[in-house]
DNA sequence: GTCTATACTTGGATAGAC
DNA sequence: GTCTATCCAAGTATAGAC
């Protein structure tokens, strides 16, 4: 939200290398689209986070908007790969959908969809960000399609559009959760398909 | 009425009056936040669109956040008032899908759903616009909720949750579309929708 | 590699002329 | 009511000391 009260710092003050301070550059970059948005993820707020100075963001990756991709790509990796993990236990629609409850719980507790809902959305103000963020987003669309194609594949269904939908749902849930503070309804609404779901399953 | 010598002026030939001024302004920020997103609608940028000086958006409304929740306003106020009237075609859920797609191919069109999508993203990063904007977007919320117990009411279903969904999907495929440029793929959601809602409306 | 200092730019906001 | 001028804060980015 709106900054209150003190940000989150993610590095102590010692003298580390580089390779600490890009890590805790990328950390406290993804701390800043969290709590401050796009628009509150300067290089000075950024630094200020990883306990370093503000010209290190220049340094290692040449301008601001490159620390945000890296933050956006570092949030894609651990995510996907997590997700990966918790795909490899499902079989059919029921189980997907309580393994997607689950996730999508802990993506809103560690606000991994705020960062790419941040950066969507700021990506029309920064001129040639666009096709960078799209790029770094298509991972995720191709894990909703084999997600939803492990258990809808093969019944006919168009899941190119199912997967569409489902990340357009992922994002504006997120939105709404953030806007509102409140995370109850996009639970309330995966509780809700955990008792549609083996209808629709049994349907195809 | 006018007095002999003192003729009156209904307004200056060489400057606009206040509520054309106004107007002009929130017209501006409309196309700002369409065009540029949240980081690109400041009142430098916005007052340039409207063909005026960017002292006049202080003058007439306080400050950049203020105008901008203006803006919100007036698009909510055109976009619902042009529901009300769809909505009023509508009796069952194949009508809803398809009076929603036209609609929502118009938001898109028209950059109505990017005003919004906007202004929930760059909430976080300016202090205390949140809860104005959370406001503003409760009417949509209201709207997609009548129309859901339209079509579904009395069936049991959580209409709650389902309009909220909805409202969840609205933003996440103009998120998307924004980011791809491209509405083919939101439009064929919707394409899909329409033949499967005879079937769930058989269901209920 | 990291820090300090600084040039440059943009944006929010106000004062005062017209 | 509108414009010009200006101040001030914040942000990007670079140079150079350590």
């Amino acid at each position: 939200m709106a900054r209150p009260g003190t940000p989150t710092r993610v590095r102590k003050k010692s003298s580390p290398g580089a390779e600490q301070t890009r890590e805790a550059l990328v950390d406290a970059a993804i701390a800043a689209l969290r709590e401050d948005g796009f628009g509150g993820a300067s290089a000075r707020s950024i630094a200020a986070r990883a306990g370093c100075n503000q010209g290190l963001v220049f340094y290692h990756f040449g301008s601001v908007a490159n620390l945000l991709l890296a933050a956006l790509d570092e949030v894609s990796r651990r995510r996907l790969e997590e997700y990966e993990r918790a795909l490899s236990e499902v079989d059919d629609l029921p189980q997907l959908v309580a393994v997607a409850s689950r996730i999508f719980q802990e993506d809103l507790d560690e606000g991994y969809v705020t960062v790419l809902a941040e950066m969507i959305g700021g990506a029309s103000s920064t001129p040639g960000l666009g096709p960078e963020v799209a790029k770094r987003i298509k991972p995720w669309r191709s894990f909703a399609k084999a997600a939803v194609d492990r258990v809808l594949g093969g019944t006919g269904l168009a899941t190119d559009d199912v997967a569409h939908a489902i990340v357009a749902v992922y994002l504006g849930l997120e939105l709404l959760a953030q806007l509102d503070g409140d995370r109850k309804p996009a639970a309330a609404l995966f509780e809700q398909a955990s008792t549609f779901a083996p209808l629709i399953g049994s349907l195809t």
